[in-house]
RNA sequence: GCCCAGAUGGCGGAAUUGGUAGACGCACUGGACUCAAAAUCCAGCGGUAGCAAUACUGUGCAGGUUCGAUUCCUGUUCUGGGCACCA
């Protein structure tokens, strides 16, 4: 009986499926284990090799948690919404909902051959009404709350109401008072009001007060804008200033836009990575996007001077300037001042002198691109004409203006201390600004040193102290003399939560009177409706305002960002079919956290944050009981692809009676095209070459006698990678490609006219149009599942990036078939006995159990395969077709092979899954042994081996060794210095 | 520019705590079986010298600590990833 893959695997998954093997209890009295995908976008490019990688990895210790006697929640679904389905239907003219669908169907279709152990019957879709309702829910919920900073929670805004009812705001000041509402009157309180002041506003303007708290807010602000897509982005899906997906271009433009304040959380989701298991790559991504800095803001009263000629005399206060600086210790260093063109001071304290000069100036920045600022950091910029009062040495500070300041950071004003800071220093020297040194011989003159080991000088109160102590020096006298605060900031901003675009989920608000109010929970789901157009609505609104039901009724038009529906689906999986709740609280508090979660490091600062965000936010309001979502993350590395090249010949050549052709049919092989630049008419290369292609000529005209007299040689063109095997490419294959496109091809191979024809080879992102994708299915096809699986997990860790090669999954395969042939032979069929176990043969097993239940533990899947085929091997060798040894061994391997496993074990006469079996006992015993060889070395340099006892004690071992002749003859009569012995290891003999 | 990770045979990669480097697989070479092929099995496989036993050498490069270093320390080169005017 041989080993026939495909029958036994579509028969496995069949009865898996009929059995509902693979259904998993909210009530179970074993420990849960909840083991989670990233839910994968359905595209229409459907699944390559690269896909399942985690989804193999999380499949193999969901299994192996179920041996080991726990509770195993594990579950697939699809981030259905986004935009690509969008600009597929625009393109295409196919409704979102439908090519979704399909998308959905090719990927599950594509998922199912590999026996994946998912329960279905939780699957998630969070474009489905019965879904999105709960996400609608959660949005309304954090519309309903906000941030109390002294609690450190999100309360209900009712609570908030009741504060200012009573107290006004003074305990609560607005969060980052930026009025993103632009309502006047309260601008023109400063943001600060009393209760009575409170209770005496009209309802809009309470309203417009309790938006600038709310949690999920609406807003005016400076989005990200992408015209080609018609919509604003989130900071993280913007990268170099183009569009994450689609490459466009992006700006930034004033709009009214929804946010959650993820601000809020910027501490605790900083705190909160001290308590999961995440890499340190991971946490340093995190981290740096959260962008926690300390420091100060100081005040500078800005100075005017008299207009008019040669006067240089200040007088009059204009105002006050505020910057952000983590380096207070340097306030004597300030040599100027420089201010974001966007700066609302601008226009209020240039001097008429300049003001032209600042037009231009401004101008200038307008017209340069987002992308153009970054790509080219040149130093520009210009002198206002105004100066600010230094607060303690009370020189006068020129005030600047660059775009090298950001206006969206700190307070969009910084003060330029030349001599620490890079920037500051490039500029005061393209601008030849004096520059002052208070670091003495830190300070070259050449270039800005951003020490804080320094000993400050020329810094009147903080002389003679060290930089990192003057910090807190300078913050306590800055806040006692009333012109500054200590200050914290963050690079995070708040999350820009909407789109102007139709395939998302619609806000449940309502606009009445500028107003936005939640819609009642009870018309939940709030439905997408169906549009004939996907165009934009007026004023860069979404398609659902060309919609006159909709607008109508004063709905909000735009719809949620795709990582809506991502930020809790997790919670789904654990109660996916309750209509009365999102997830029942039982069900949370029994699943508790995902102990594993697998994906790639791409969502590290969307995804990752916003969920943790969300599950911050329902821990506070007690909807569930834990703060963190994920306990330890997993990142499995990329495959990328590896591109084929061929290379081809334009060659002209002349035959005898004079006439001339060009031909491209002829390719060169890699050996040849990689001397393509070093050939020249007339070397010995060019001349051999040259005949090898008369020769091929000959192929393709054979009633003509062609001579070369001319050739170029191609850059490489991309090859299918699947006509290609290894790097030697399949003749007749490649010449059916492409409709036959190359069916006249001519080849000189790699060692001339004979051999191989031998391909380029570049490693790049996997894509179709690279044709360098791999089908899993093809994989499945030709090895089987299980083959697949295991090849997968043996290309390398998982976490590691590597480019795909299909070339060693043959070995992988002959494994499995070995393995079947412990069990059940070809010629001789059943071979598998009842007989009892040899020590040796018990040795072979416990040493895989142990080994294989370490690595598998320890995400080390890679290593695991090895220990299979090693025992695997070693069982042959012995020629062990004991069940009592296969027996173990097969639940071993289950979670890795699990079709050829659940075959063989009901081939062994068992009738339940495989599944709900326990994983083997490793016994300690059979692994002892009672003497074991030693490695002696004499100075570290091997010199024999002795076998000793392995309960012989140091002494023991000494007089052993000392004995044995060789080791004798080595130390040639002197006494050894040193005897080191590990037990177990090896002895070294120092002399 | 800054931060992080890595560099081991022809290739993918092992070596879990400082203890026999190169497990396992691919590729390659030779052999058995076969009319032949496939499949399977056996042997070899870092480098240098040697018929061989064996010796020396060897984990990007240069040093250091140690009886002993792929592993720890210092410097350096290269590769991959992340961030990038964040004051």
């Amino acid at each position: 009986m041989e080993y026939r893959f495909t029958d036994i695997e579509t028969k496995w998954q069949q009865w898996w499926k009929d059995h509902k093997t693979y259904r998993v209890s909210n009530n179970s009295p074993k420990p849960k284990c909840y083991v989670l995908d990233m839910f994968p976008y359905p595209s229409g490019a459907g699944l390559h090799v690269g896909h399942p990688l985690g989804y193999i990895a999380s499949d193999i210790y969901a299994r192996y948690k179920r041996l080991k006697g726990f509770n195993v929640l594990h579950s697939m679904g699809y981030d259905a919404f986004g935009l690509p389905a969008e600009q597929y239907a625009i393109e295409h003219g196919i409704h979102p909902a439908v090519s979704t669908e399909n998308n959905i169907k090719n990927f599950r279709s594509q998922l199912d051959k590999i026996g994946f152990c998912y329960d279905w019957d939780r699957e998630v879709n969070t474009s489905k009404p019965g879904f999105y309702k709960w996400t609608q829910w959660i949005f309304l919920q954090l519309f309903d709350c906000w941030y109390n900073r002294k609690t450190q929670k999100a309360e209900r805004i009712n609570e908030l109401i009741n504060i200012f009812e009573k107290e006004g705001n003074e305990n609560h000041p607005v969060p980052d008072a930026k009025f993103e509402i632009r309502n006047p009157s309260f601008e023109l309180l400063g943001g600060n009001f009393s209760a009575d002041q409170w209770n005496a506003f009209d309802e809009k303007t309470k309203q417009d007060i309790l938006m600038e708290y709310r949690l999920a807010y609406c807003g005016y602000g400076e989005v990200n804008w992408c015209e080609a897509l018609g919509t604003v982005l989130a900071n993280d899906e913007v990268i170099n200033g183009v569009s994450e997906r689609g490459g466009h271009p992006v700006v930034k433009k004033t709009l009214r836009q929804w946010y959650l304040r993820i601000t809020e959380y910027a501490d605790r989701l900083l705190e909160g990575l001290n308590k999961v298991d995440f890499s340190e790559a991971m946490k340093e991504m995190q981290t740096n996007w959260i962008g926690k800095s300390s420091g100060a803001e100081i005040e500078f009263r800005v100075m005017s001077r008299e207009s008019g000629e040669g006067s240089s005399n200040l007088t009059s206060d204009v105002s006050r300037l505020t910057v952000y600086t983590t380096r207070p210790d340097t306030i004597f260093g300030v040599d100027f001042m420089v201010i974001a063109p966007e700066h609302e001071l601008v226009n209020e304290i240039v001097t008429d002198e300049y003001r032209s000069e600042v037009e231009k100036y401004l101008e200038y920045v307008k017209s340069r691109s987002e992308r153009e600022r970054m790509a080219d950091k040149k130093v520009t910029g210009v002198f206002s004409g105004a100066y600010c009062i230094h607060p303690f040495s009370k020189k006068q500070i020129p005030i600047w203006i660059s775009e090298y300041v950001l206006i969206g950071y700190g307070t969009g004003a910084i003060m330029a201390v030349p001599c620490g800071d890079e920037r500051d220093h490039k500029f005061a020297k393209h601008f030849n600004i004096p520059i002052t040194n208070i670091i003495g011989n830190y300070y070259n003159g050449e270039e800005a040193n951003p020490t804080k080991d320094a000993i400050l000088e020329n810094s009147d109160f903080l002389n003679g102290i060290l930089m990192k102590d003057a910090i807190e020096v300078a913050i306590k006298k800055i806040e006692e003399i009333g012109i500054g605060k200590r200050k914290v900031n963050y690079k995070m901003r708040d999350a820009a939560f909407s789109r102007q675009r139709y395939w998302g989920e619609p806000f449940p608000i309502v606009w009445k009177n500028g107003i936005a109010y939640p819609l009642d929970e009870k018309e939940l789901p709030l439905e997408l409706p169906h549009v004939d157009s996907y165009k934009p609505g007026p004023e860069g609104e979404g398609p659902l305002a060309n919609i006159p039901e909709w607008t109508a009724r004063h709905l909000e038009t735009n719809t949620m960002p795709g990582y809506a529906g991502s930020s809790w689906y997790f919670l789904r999986y654990m109660d996916p079919h309750n209509e009365k709740e999102f997830c029942d609280r039982k069900a949370s508090d029994y699943w508790n956290q995902v102990d594993l979660y697998i994906g790639g490091t791409e969502h590290a600062v969307g995804h990752l944050l916003y969920s943790r965000m969300w599950t911050k936010f329902l821990f506070d309001i007690g909807l569930i009981g834990f703060d963190e979502p994920y306990k330890k993350l997993v990142n499995q590395g990329m495959i990328q692809g590896s591109s084929r090249f061929v290379y081809r010949v334009i060659c002209k050549a002349i035959n005898h009676k004079g006439v001339s052709i060009e031909c491209n049919d002829i390719f060169v092989s890699k050996r040849f095209a990689d001397r393509k630049d070093m050939m020249k008419m007339g070397d010995k290369d060019w001349n051999e070459l040259s005949e090898l292609l008369s020769y091929k000529l000959s192929k393709i005209f054979p009633l003509e006698d062609y001579k070369v007299t001319d050739f170029s040689i191609k850059d490489g063109q991309r090859v299918d990678v699947n006509l290609v095997d290894g790097v030697e490419l399949i003749i007749n294959e490649f010449k059916e490609w492409k409709n036959g496109e190359f069916k006249n091809a001519e080849f000189v191979f790699e060692e001339g006219i004979s051999g191989k024809y031998l391909c380029g080879v570049e490693t790049e992102k996997m894509s179709k149009s690279k044709f360098n994708t791999v089908n899993p299915d093809d994989l499945v096809y030709k090895y089987g599942a299980d083959t697949f699986r295991m090849y997968e997990m043996f290309l390398g860790p998982v976490e590691m990036s590597k480019p795909w090669d299909t070339k060693g999954i043959e070995g992988v395969h002959r494994f499995l078939k070995k393995f079947w042939r412990l069990f059940y032979d070809e010629l001789k069929g059943k071979m598998w006995n009842e007989e009892a176990a040899t020590d040796a043969e018990l040795k072979v097993l416990h040493k895989a159990i142990k080994k294989i239940e370490e690595d598998t533990e320890r995400f080390s899947f890679n290593t695991a395969v090895s220990a299979f085929m090693i025992a695997t091997n070693e069982l042959a060798d012995l020629k062990c077709h004991k069940k009592e040894v296969l027996e173990p061994l097969l639940i071993l391997l289950a979670p890795y092979a699990p079709h050829i496993c659940e075959e063989l074990w009901h081939l062994l006469g068992h009738s339940d899954t495989i599944l709900d079996q326990s994983f083997p006992r490793f016994e300690e015993k059979y692994l002892v042994e009672s003497s074991k060889e030693y490695p002696i070395s004499v100075n570290g340099k091997l010199r024999t081996t002795i076998t000793i006892s392995l309960d012989a004690g140091q002494d023991e071992v000494a007089q052993i060794v000392l004995a044995n002749p060789v080791i004798q003859k080595w130390l040639d009569g002197k006494p050894p210095k040193k005897i080191i012995f590990v037990k177990g290891k090896m002895v070294n003999i120092v002399v």
